[in-house]
DNA sequence: ATGGCTGCAAACGTTTTGCACTTTT
DNA sequence: AAAAGTGCAAAACGTTTGCAGCCAT
């Protein structure tokens, strides 16, 4: 597991700023850990904690935790996208629950089951996306 | 395999008139088989067909063919959605070309093998996503 | 004091919508 | 004749950008 002050160390390391907007919102995503959130949710949360942060701060700063590997960013619906740190050094897979956003790692990778498929093909495989959506077991009685 | 007529004869069935530019948006989609394309690209193909169409007229026309399950909606990249024919019955993922939308069926579904992981979690699964992206044999030569 | 960082407002590209008109049945 | 479908223009949506001023280093 990665700690906060890991995160805050990995910026100056690369030459950003500790801003009181981007320590907010790296504490929104810290807090969230293992849980997909949209921007807008990420927005509305760091305003809570300093409430002069701004949209084009948030978006900004994600693409920058993103270019350093620190979040991953997905599209679970249509046109929206959402982000959650990376804690885990290996690659993996999720689960997704559709209605309180908590993401589980899943302990299984199908990309090794087809590579000879891949390779028959003569096809260059560069990303692959394997997710689960449903319900979690609290969420699926009120559903 | 699913023949022009089936589709048609589908959006017949379910209340829906033949018009000139359904029929176009069909066709284009169906020209396209085995391949992702935008709305944009479909629009446009459309146009070559039919000339008066309208970009409201193909969105409408692509989320009643989604709705009846005749074309299959995805977002290969940040904030576009693409489409595809549904022509076959069964269950099944997609190996995709990042460069001429390409799209070829995997003869393998991960789904069975997490079966477990997700009983034992209590996590009920409404739907999974299992997406190559790459370069098809033809593509990757000049990229 | 320099550079990066921010807020604002405006622009962006894709998709959706309201409404008057047209077409299919 | 009725219902559904269309074109148009405008709006909505999430996201990005240019710029002037601000703040961390």
């Amino acid at each position: 597991m990665i700690g906060f002050k890991d995160l805050e160390q990995k910026l100056k390391d690369n030459g950003y700023k500790t801003t009181k907007q981007r320590r907010a919102i790296l504490q929104v995503l810290y807090e969230n850990v293992q849980r997909f959130i949209s921007a807008e949710d990420i927005y509305n949360k760091t305003k809570e904690k300093f409430n002069t942060t701004n949209f084009s701060t948030v978006y900004r700063n994600l693409e920058i935790l993103e270019r350093l590997g620190i979040i991953h960013k997905t599209n679970i619906e249509d046109g929206i996208s959402v982000y959650e740190l990376i804690c885990h050094r290996e690659h993996h897979h999720h689960i997704i629950c559709k209605k309180c956003g908590k993401t589980e790692i899943i302990d299984f990778c199908p990309f090794e089951n087809i590579e000879h498929i891949l390779d028959d093909k003569g096809f260059e495989a560069t990303e692959h996306k394997f997710e689960v959506y449903g319900y979690c077991s609290k969420c699926k009685s009120d559903v």
